[in-house]
DNA sequence: CCCGAATGAGACATCAATGTCTCACCTGCG
DNA sequence: CGCAGGTGAGACATTGATGTCTCATTCGGG
């Protein structure tokens, strides 16, 4: 939320711009840019003054959503402490930006470009880093490959993402339901 | 449903023409009828002779996976015996048609039509009351709503299917790391 | 009050995807 | 062999999205 001054009309922020775009294209990939300007709630020439194209949109998008995740990710402090504690902080983080990382997730085969495959691999390589590391303390599944269990967070995540759009999940539970589904599953703890 | 013999050529069936639109649209929702006809091995002019257009292309691809999807329904039996045995019979169905899943759970906001939401309604019911015969009978949590776990099953059964599709994850494994980690979690059972 | 900056609405050409068509070719069968 | 059905390649017009432009408007600041 930057507080920036603008000195004519309230214009609305570039990133209020990407974080609606994120948010609908992550559902549908192929709205036009007429649709993604007004659900900024801006027109098309403003969104064109914005971004060059649509090209330079996904660009920033992609972008954006890498920097998010990798601040999220120093936020989270991975490497420090119990792993479980360290990956229920990592969800935390992940889920408040949820829209990004549906929109990376789901689109990520779109538009490919080396930096931002490059910042895709920094991220996998930090979450692999962290399940890797829980898996040798003795404290995740050694059964389930690091690979799959980084697919299934992002996947999640993004799917909290969509249920909270969709109004079927409450913003403030997203967070928790994740982590917990994530790392307890879903059995009854009597019943495991 | 024409399911009648090819007396000619070796023509490519129509399934397996869905099968192919599928796993490249629940990837690339933006793909041509080009890219389309020639992921399915047939030129753009064969697969507009099956398909009217995309549209048609769309719906009936919405209703095979909708379809097949039932089928796998009626196969695993959700309503008999134990509920989480009931519901390792449905991941084992819904990983072999992870393909039709991933793209109805990713492009069900597009080209909307009455029956593929009814389609898709029904299907949702009944996972739900899966889950919910498994919440009232101790055997699945209650802190986690039934609507987030049918969203969490069908965004771990899709992931499968793009983590199988990318060669993170073998085919055979699919139904196995998806029913590990949604019944029981990410955690190891002494550590938790 | 007036000016400047940014916006929205709209016109316009361009381009890629689409849908339809024709035609030559191949294959299986009588 | 000759035919018929299915196919691939390609031409063609059409459509919708895109990118660029102009112009009137509006709001904030000096």
């Amino acid at each position: 939320m930057s507080h920036l001054r603008y000195r004519c009309l309230m214009s609305v922020p570039r990133e209020q711009i990407l974080k609606a775009a994120a948010e609908l294209l992550s559902r549908r990939a192929t709205a036009s840019m007429d649709e993604i300007a007004r659900s900024a709630g801006i027109s098309r020439a403003t969104l064109h003054r914005h971004f060059a194209g649509r090209e330079a949109l996904v660009a920033a998008l992609g972008e954006l959503g890498i920097r998010q995740i990798e601040e999220g990710l120093d936020a989270a402090r991975i490497d420090e402490g119990d792993p479980a504690e360290a990956l229920r902080r990592l969800i935390d983080e992940a889920t408040a930006v949820a829209g990004f990382l549906a929109f990376l997730y789901g689109e990520n085969e779109l538009y490919e470009s080396d930096p931002m495959v490059a910042g895709w691999a920094r991220v996998d390589a930090r979450v692999g880093a962290l399940l890797k590391r829980g898996r040798e303390e003795g404290v995740l599944r050694g059964d389930l490959s690091t690979a799959w269990l980084v697919d299934a967070l992002f996947a999640l995540v993004a799917a909290s993402g969509w249920s909270v759009q969709d109004g079927r999940l409450a913003r403030r539970d997203a967070s928790r339901v994740v982590a917990e589904l994530l790392l307890g599953g879903a059995l009854e703890r009597s019943a495991r």
